[in-house]
DNA sequence: AATCCACATTAAAATCGTTCTAAACTATTT
DNA sequence: AAATAGTTTAGAACGATTTTAATGTGGATT
């Protein structure tokens, strides 16, 4: 199957139009054989270095957070005043490197099983996430 | 021992002088029978009920950081836009209900042991959380 | 207890990531 | 081709946080 009409069901399956522009940033994003960790940043840099053509702000948050919308992106959380994505969708942890600001996946299979033994009434688990801080040794 | 020198230790420790603002500040966080979670917006609003002094926001922000830096409070990762700040700062993970907006404290001790079969060379572990994502049944 | 100085406080401005707006543009339908 | 619905864009707005620069204060020193 051509990449590109993988770009557009994606696209159409979160709601949007497949303009070029956001053509573009799926080119970015799920072109690459390996997954990846951005910030929006990033991607703006990564976009600008591979296209001449001028793709806005604007378009690269709404493009996002359609996606992350539609878990074809995760956001991760760590303590910092920026949201990270996340091309790996599946199960799975990371590592955090403080002293580079750098998240590093961890395999699912590399964490061992985690056993909650507490439950909140009414409420059922969504998600478990294990954030590992790392630092210099 | 009375609180106050308590919370003029606790600030002598984090390299602040114990000033009446700082203290007022201490006695919103640290005077509580139960550790409870807040942002510094939180922290605001509940110093302002409870005093009419003014402290202004840039004191709150390096009080909290400063207390932040020496441990005295922990900050939590959820989601990027805002922090948020523990005042348990025992060894533990968290729920985070996603309809409520809420975190809710899990014991360590409510936790299993947690085996991370990956190592990255010359870096360290510094802390492994646990977060769980929780949602109405 | 008066002086002094490094540190604190403050309001306001600056900054930075993110979201919103409104106008211009493009695709799709009639 | 006109009408409609959805898009892009630059720039403005926003909210959390940090910085600034002027003024005030704790506490060590005399």
């Amino acid at each position: 199957m051509p990449k590109t009409s993988n770009f557009i069901n994606k696209l159409r399956n979160s709601g949007l139009r497949p303009t070029k522009q956001r053509i573009k940033i799926c080119e970015v994003l799920f072109n690459e054989e390996k997954t990846f960790h951005f910030t929006i940043n990033d991607l703006v840099k990564k976009i600008k270095s591979e296209t001449s053509d001028k793709i806005s702000l604007a378009t690269v948050y709404n493009t996002v957070h359609a996606f992350r919308k539609k878990e074809y992106l995760k956001e991760i959380s760590i303590d910092s005043n920026q949201s990270y994505f996340d091309t790996n969708i599946k199960d799975h942890h990371h590592f955090f490197d403080t002293s580079k600001n750098k998240l590093i996946d961890i395999d699912n299979k590399d964490v061992g099983p985690i056993k909650i033994n507490k439950s909140i009434p009414g409420k059922k688990i969504k998600s478990v996430e294990v954030l590992v801080k790392i630092e210099d040794q």
